[in-house]
DNA sequence: CCCTACCTACGTAGTTACACGTACGAAACC
DNA sequence: GGTTTCGTACGTGTAACTACGTAGGTAGGG
């Protein structure tokens, strides 16, 4: 029968040990091997050849995600879990980046890291809720930031659509023809535009709008 | 003994009575009207000014966003719970944009709603792991993208500093004085940047790496 | 009826960007 | 030792943008 080999990375070895005692109650999977630092983990990684390798995020020698972003350097594919104590942003923000299949808070249940191996062995990402609730509240501070600005610089029909065709890369003289209005008319509104929002050029001029549009 | 009134819009009655029954269950909280549509809804919530507001999204006359958009316009610290058979993304993003508290699917057990409820009392915000999921996965397809990209059109150190000078909206001449270097050097790093992106002028140069950048 | 906001349009003059080239030295890579 | 990549630099001509104005018509609200 096949077994999904798993590889843990934690300096504690109690953390280890429960691990392992989650993992054990399945019989899909085995734990190949451990590691207490990150440099350890990375050898065992490459000799032991994991399904999945689950990282603390706190080692001595490298860190969890300086391992992750080694291995993955190596093996793209690798399924990665990491483990941490912290829901910070700035760590959540970054695993996802390096591309590492999970991320669970020591804190949640372990129900909860039970579910993520099945989730990453099955192909699928898994981060915890307290994980996603960061990228949660700085996309919706990014909306709500948005909306805000919108309402302070307060743009009419027809310099949103002037301001659209000058995002997409038209002179004045195509919006003009596709407007049917005079060029020096599309240039009165972009320097309209120019001034509520405070500009000196086009180029500042779509930079700030993509900000306030969506970001 | 205070306590919060709730009302609630769906238009099948079962929905409704499942909220209530659940409810009911505490002491804390009191149903104090019901609606079958959003006009109704909008109505009643003027005249029975409810902490809370459970709008079912798909409802005659009016749907759960149109009505919250109302309610919310007139006031705008109004506690609002969407519920929804739909994980849509857009519906998710359109409902935060709105300004929504609360987004629940329905098929997430009753306790999902109860702890929205109490969340949302208490001031806090509350999106359901599936709703989550879908902005996280916006999120996360955003960042393999810009990782994706970046390596698909690679620009040297100095083709980096000069767009982000660029981006700033700095005239060639600014940048060359800024970097010790000729004016006409800058315009040929600035064509050749315009040829990796493929585009045909800075406007939609800025745009470009904007996108990538970040967003 | 007045006032404000909006869309429209024009003039002049100066600055900047863009397209098309060419070219050379340094460093890195094979 | 050749090739590629990168950063540097220039010329010329056309197109586009920017700054500084002015100004008429229309729709809506007070």
């Amino acid at each position: 029968m096949h077994r999904y080999k798993i590889l843990i990375a934690d300096d504690h070895a109690m953390v280890r040990d429960g691990v392992k005692n989650l993992v054990r109650q399945s019989k899909e999977y085995v734990v190949i091997g451990e590691a207490s630092n990150g440099r350890q983990a990375i050898e065992q990684f490459e000799t032991l050849a994991p399904d999945l390798l689950i990282l603390d995020i706190s080692m001595p020698e490298l860190n969890g995600m300086e391992v992750a972003r080694e291995v993955l350097n190596k093996n793209p594919l690798a399924n990665i879990i990491i483990l941490s104590m912290y829901d910070d942003e700035e760590y959540v923000s970054r695993c996802l980046e390096i591309g590492v299949k999970g991320y669970v808070v020591k804190n949640e249940s372990g129900s909860e890291l039970e579910y993520a191996i099945r989730s990453v062995l099955q192909g699928k990402n898994y981060f915890s809720r307290q994980a996603q609730d960061v990228i949660f509240k700085k996309y919706s501070h990014a909306v709500t930031k948005k909306k805000q600005r919108e309402e302070l610089i307060r743009l009419t029909p027809r310099e949103v659509e002037i301001i659209r065709l000058i995002a997409e890369g038209l002179t004045s003289q195509q919006m003009a023809d596709k407007l049917f209005i005079s060029p020096r008319t599309v240039e009165t509104h972009r320097a309209n535009l120019m001034k509520k929002v405070g500009v000196k050029n086009a180029i500042e001029l779509v930079k700030k709008v993509q900000q306030l549009e969506l970001i």
